[in-house]
DNA sequence: GAGATATTTAGAAAATAATCTAAATAAAAG
DNA sequence: CTTTTATTTAGATTATTTTCTAAATATCTC
C-alpha cells in the first residue's frame, strides 16, 4: 500500500532478516522469534509491519500461525528502482 | 553504508520525489526546494540523509551546490531485492 | 471446561526522525 | 570589506518507532 510503507518495513534490520529467513520457506512466529534476541511481542510487532506492507502473508494452522514471503510487492519495488536507475526493467518470467 | 540507511532514506516521500526529480538531471538545492512546501533547512536535512545513504552526490559550482543521482547504490538494492525474490538477478549492461 | 502453548494487543518508556526558526558559513558582486 | 544570495548547522519541538512487561485471545489436549 504505497512505497513509503514498504521501504519503511525494509529499513529495519530485524525485518530484513525475517524476510531472508522466510526465503527458505514458511515459518511460524515462534520459529522466527527463536532467531532473534527480542521478545515474542516485539517479533509480533515486526510481523505486523511486514504484513501491513504486504511483504508477508499469514496462514493459521493448528496452534501456529505461519508466515511466508509475498514476492509480488518486491516485484513492484524492483520496478520502481529500475526506473529510478533509468533502465527499462528486465523481464525474467520463465513461465510466460 | 548498509541497506538500513538506504531503505530508510527511501522511506520518506519527499526524499523519493527528490530522487525522481534528479533522474531528469542535476539540480541545485534551491531548485530542488522549490518543488516542496517546506523550508530550505528541511530540504538540506533530506539531502544530507540521501547523501549519507550515498544515493546522491554533490558538486559545488559558483554559488550553487548541485546534486545528482548515484545509481550504483540503487544497483545494490536491486540485487538484494532480486535475491529476496529468489531469482538470479538479470544483467542488463549494454556496454559490456 | 481447565490447563498448556502460541501469538497478539495494550500501555508505557526510550530512542529516532522530521520539521521549524534563527543563526552561521560560503562564495560572488560590487 | 560589505552586502547579497545559496545553503547548512544548531537547537527546540512534535511525531513516529522500537522495545519491553503484563494482560488478553486463540487453539489444542485432556
Amino acid at each position: 500500500m504505497g512505497f513509503g510503507e514498504t521501504f519503511k518495513a525494509l529499513a529495519d534490520p530485524v525485518r530484513r532478516r525475517i524476510l531472508t529467513l522466510l526465503k527458505g520457506g514458511r515459518l511460524s512466529a515462534g520459529e522466527i522469534g527463536s532467531h532473534f534476541p527480542v521478545t515474542g511481542a516485539t517479533i509480533s510487532y515486526h510481523l505486523s509491519i511486514l504484513k501491513k506492507a504486504d511483504l508477508i502473508r499469514e496462514s493459521r494452522q493448528k496452534t501456529y500461525i505461519y508466515y511466508e514471503l509475498n514476492a509480488s510487492v518486491v516485484e513492484e519495488l524492483l520496478l520502481w528502482l529500475s526506473e529510478l536507475k533509468g533502465e527499462t526493467p528486465n523481464e525474467n518470467h520463465p513461465g510466460t
